[in-house]
DNA sequence: ATAGACCTTAAAGTATGGTTTAAGTCAAGA
DNA sequence: TCTTGACTTAAACCATACTTTAAGGTCTAT
């Protein structure tokens, strides 16, 4: 009889509404209709919620998704095209993770900044002992584009 | 004389229209202007903007940005406070690069998984070799709501 | 048979973080 | 003097990812 959309929206923590959208914006191949055309989920359209929700915590955008989602709904043909995908996906999460590690550094940097501001009750000491704020990256004027020097 | 618009561009990559934008928002405090209306950026300006980047790089909401700067043109009564947004900034990106790592071994999983399928030129076939979808985390119902068991 | 719960759709609304446009001011160079 | 380029403002617009609303159909229990 397949899960109905109350069961699902309990089984995945997906709203009922997000689902929908996700059926409507072609994320989700068509879901069965009952006689009265109410949402009928099979176990199949379960796994595809999940690969979704995989891809989605992995940052990429919807519209990529339903190109992903649409690639596995033709078969053993598309799979290497599949693949090529998830491993750019990968290599853009390892990148996104990296950034966000040197972003920790500078907030790192720019607590022990206000440890030490707190400490002596004055931001102008603080600076004088730790400038936190310092560019990390020179940017340089080049044919009218600004780069950086990293 | 102060910075122009133009060299602010050119020194921090940040957009004219995003740099007035800021400004509206209240993020920087207003900018002086010269006779004509004109913008001149300070040292301290561009050390704000320095301020406004890394929190916006660590996901900081605008508004909550805001608020910092608002503090920060508040001198050193208010350095107890930023302390703990700061604090509180660093503790979100740490869970932020967690739950990251964490989806980038699901996806990794999902790559192995077609690198099968791929090798073995069927899906099925990768299926019953490798099922990379099933859920890491399982979902009860308790007292009407759907939580995460992990 | 009527209320209430739960489902449907299409369309409009929301939040975030900007970007683009329109209309105008001003200074400098041909 | 006129044009060009850089600046100004306010307001409109955009993309992303949903959520909410309005209007209506159907099942179940009283």
């Amino acid at each position: 009889m397949g899960y109905s959309i109350r069961q699902v929206v309990q089984l995945t923590g997906i709203p009922a509404s997000t689902l929908r959208f996700y059926e409507a914006k072609g994320l989700l191949a068509p879901v069965g209709r009952n006689c009265n055309g109410v949402r009928e989920y099979t176990d199949a359209d379960l796994e595809r919620l999940g690969s979704i929700t995989c891809l989605k915590n992995t940052r990429m955008p919807i519209e990529e998704i339903r190109r992903f989602m649409e690639l596995c709904g033709q078969g053993d043909g598309t799979l290497q095209k599949r693949r090529e995908m998830v491993r750019a996906q990968q290599a853009a999460l390892e990148k996104r993770i990296y950034e966000l590690q040197q972003y920790k550094e500078h907030i790192d940097s720019k607590l022990r900044y206000y440890d030490i501001a707190c400490a002596s009750g004055s931001e102008a000491e603080a600076k004088r002992r730790y400038c936190c704020e310092k560019p990390k990256v020179k940017r340089v004027t080049v044919e009218n584009k600004s780069i950086e020097i990293v």
